[in-house]
DNA sequence: CCCAGCTTTACACGAGCTTTACAGGTTCTG
DNA sequence: CAGAACCTGTAAAGCTCGTGTAAAGCTGGG
């Protein structure tokens, strides 16, 4: 269901964590260093990071987050507790805090609670419309809707958060992976397949609005 | 009917439950060592896993078994009986728990019930189709439907889970085994021979649906 | 040695993706 | 206020890649 990032160069927390969030239903994305990390943040629902990490530390990588993902909530994993690293933790911008050793159950139950805040959830209901995240699938009005994989995502990516715009870059980033070189125009053709699908008309839209200048947005209420 | 995996370093647990699982009228397949084990979970309905093992416990096995095939059933063995363990064999994604010393009785009416959660049963009825998993018969419309080996079980795989999404490296561990060296295309082959039998069409099919970039999927309803 | 069944190979087809082009409409600018 | 610059919607074309399927080659059991 919702895409996990764990940022860890110690293989044995990587692969606990990773039995653990899959049994959870999650799909995880491991990475031993902090800088290869950067650009794999766009993706991600959730952001588990290691305080010390060769390449970029976690407090780093977090702030970084912070900045270029408003909307990602960050974990912090760090091996020191005092009270004055999880200041500085929470200070850089993440949103919990996990002092080694953990219990994997831990973890995972504050990554359910994270995602629980920023609405990620495996299933997706706005009005008629309807989705599965888990196996993909998508009703309208009850209806079987049949949407190709990246048209599946886009929805999805824009649903899953109703009345934040997304610009175009983000929605590349997301959907098609940050290495993708092609232009932003594909999103626009993309959006215009999946409002066909839905009904959705440009100039009166029921489900995906256009921010002019901005991006997209899925509508609230 | 069933596949049953026991893996277990006490011969004489082997032999008991293999006797009383036969008896039932499935097929058992044992091991002894958990790391010898790991390949052998793909062809299994059920797993029976010993808490203590060499190679590798019981426990990590389950997360394994969950991470690698998570619809398959994992009833976990264990000489200790406090609840914490119960515990953490249960978080590892274990669906059933025994304690030693057991009855064997025990162990065969926990694996019926396990095997009735996940749907397996000795008899697939799907429409007009039929197949009975124990004499490896199939029919069609009340004809008899003359499936060879690799068929069969590809069709019974697909037709025990409706509504699953199977890859076809999935299918190939399933059917073909974990060792197999072919390529996927086999697959394709082999699904098309079966809806030839059938009566199945691609694009508009009753039975084996593609998803597109996916893998097959048996029809739901 | 024969043959059923399995695997590989090859090719055709089409779904889905990306690019491009153009037609509105909106905002900016002098 | 008029024209330029820009943004967005969308159709259409071209391309890539996944899939269906026939046919040929292979293999092991009787």
């Amino acid at each position: 269901m919702a895409t996990v990032l764990i940022v860890d160069d110690d293989p044995a927390i990587l692969e606990v964590l990773t039995a653990y969030l899959v049994a959870e239903g999650h799909s995880v994305e491991t990475e031993d260093d902090g800088l290869a990390a950067l650009p794999r943040l766009a993706r991600a629902d959730v952001a588990i990071l290691d305080w010390m990490l060769p390449g970029m530390t976690g407090v780093e990588l977090t702030a970084h987050a912070r900045r270029e993902h408003p909307q990602l909530p960050v974990l912090l994993l760090t091996a020191r507790g005092e009270e004055e690293d999880r200041l500085r933790g929470l200070n850089a911008g993440a949103d919990d805090y996990v002092v080694k050793p953990f219990s994997p159950r831990e973890v995972v139950a504050r990554v359910r609670a994270l995602l629980r805040r920023v609405g990620v959830q495996d299933h997706i209901q706005a009005g008629p419309l309807t989705m599965n995240l888990r196996s993909r699938a998508a009703t309208l009005h009850g209806q079987p809707l049949a949407l190709s994989r990246t048209e599946f995502d886009l929805l999805a990516t824009l649903a899953q958060h109703p009345g934040l715009v997304w610009s175009r870059e983000r929605l590349m980033e997301r959907v098609w992976g940050p290495d993708f070189p092609g232009v932003t125009r594909v999103v626009d053709v993309h959006i215009t397949a999946v409002r066909r699908k839905l009904g959705d008309d440009a100039d009166a839209p029921t489900f995906i609005e256009t921010v002019r200048g901005l991006g997209y947005r899925f509508r609230e209420d």
